[in-house]
DNA sequence: TAGGATCCAGCTTTGGATCCTT
DNA sequence: AAGGATCCAAAGCTGGATCCTA
């Protein structure tokens, strides 16, 4: 039974998990309006997700902020290989020297991800199985050692240094919200440089291993 | 002056480097019969330059036997990109898991060099800058990690469980003779397979860094 | 403006397929 | 058949550009 209202939220972890398991096979015309026929559906179906899940944190930093865990929608083909890279959360060029993973929104974002696979027929989409996610010790030292390396990288040469080749698993690309969006930085010999915005991403590689198996080290 | 005709052999190694560096800026056109007007000059190059050098082991495993140098043609864009992978040798799948890396073909074949970059015009080619190579300490060293992490991954899953992204700077790709020819091999199971033979390449980043700077690390 | 997700042109890489000479 | 070099279609990756909501 699917509605397109919103749930109520869910009491804990495994609630949750079972709920999003449920949604498995749920066609995404049936939790949302896609009478827009276009092809602007951009966070659409990530919201569908929010409401039918029962989110409480829309709009802030995690989403189910009493059980601590970060929703993510992800586009994959029907053999579960991702179309896309995932967002994970801006660089804070700023202050980037003084970041440390044990601090850092990465760290906290990716500690309990509830990955919600949305399968891409040729024109519809429909919800694969979710996948509730913690890293295990042995990916969450990868994903600290790639997030050390790229941050030492722009302490030592500067944001236009690094290259989205960076990192085993996260990697740094432009998130530039439109073209006429600028930060400030940090440029050679200490002059202040623009820069379009940047953010961390978990390559497509990684994933969609973890959607296969969540304990995987691709 | 250069013509058609066979160079004598070069006495020393600084005599074939000198006559090398001198085919610079040389058409190939000077060098060869290009009237064949086709797309077919798979190895003419190599032979032209050959016969430009006096290279004498023709036909044989080492081009310049009496100095130890491997003679490699290279076609390059006019930026001295790479436009492919080069290949090293064949690898000789029925006794993979006996070859060391003191005793190897690539070993012996990567000890010196002389790079000869064929430059890409539009429609011309050109003799580039030639470079001749010996690897660094380091560079050999980590040839020899590529080397020992490919041939280790085919003693443990079998040859088709290595794919091109292995090795940093060497890998390993399918060199079919033609679509009829099959190696034997052994697969899982210890069960004989057929499967296309291969070769070790080595990567277009890494010869392309060679040819800019022959001590580089990329 | 910040957070989040998708789209996409162009370049690179993979996994062969061709083509040549000895 | 072995050695060697080039060609190429399809897949993957980079570096953005768009599009959405709050």
């Amino acid at each position: 039974m699917v509605l397109k209202r919103a749930m109520r939220a869910p009491r804990d972890l495994e609630e949750l998990r079972l709920r999003a398991l449920s949604l498995e096979g749920v066609a995404l015309s049936e939790l949302m309006d896609v009478s827009g026929l276009g092809v602007h559906t951009k966070g659409k179906a990530g919201e569908a997700m929010e409401r039918a899940l029962g989110a409480t944190g829309v709009g802030a930093n995690v989403d189910f902020p009493e059980l601590g865990v970060e929703l993510k929608t992800i586009p994959v083909e029907v053999d579960l290989k991702p179309r896309e890279s995932t967002f994970v959360c801006a660089v804070q060029l700023a202050d980037a020297d003084r970041e440390e993973w044990a601090q850092s929104w990465v760290k906290r974002k990716l500690s309990r991800v509830l990955w919600m696979p949305i399968v891409h027929h040729d024109d519809e989409r429909v919800v694969g199985r979710a996948v509730l996610w913690t890293p295990t010790h042995e990916q969450a030292s990868i994903l600290q050692g790639d997030f050390e390396e790229i941050l030492g990288a722009i302490a030592i040469g500067g944001i236009e240094g690094v290259t989205a080749h960076m990192g085993r698993w996260l990697q740094l690309r432009p998130k530039a919200a439109d073209s006429y969006t600028r930060a400030l930085t940090l440029g050679p010999n200490d002059t202040l440089i623009e820069t379009v915005p940047r953010g961390f991403y978990l390559r497509a590689r990684f994933t969609g291993a973890i959607l296969r198996d969540p304990s995987a080290v691709p």
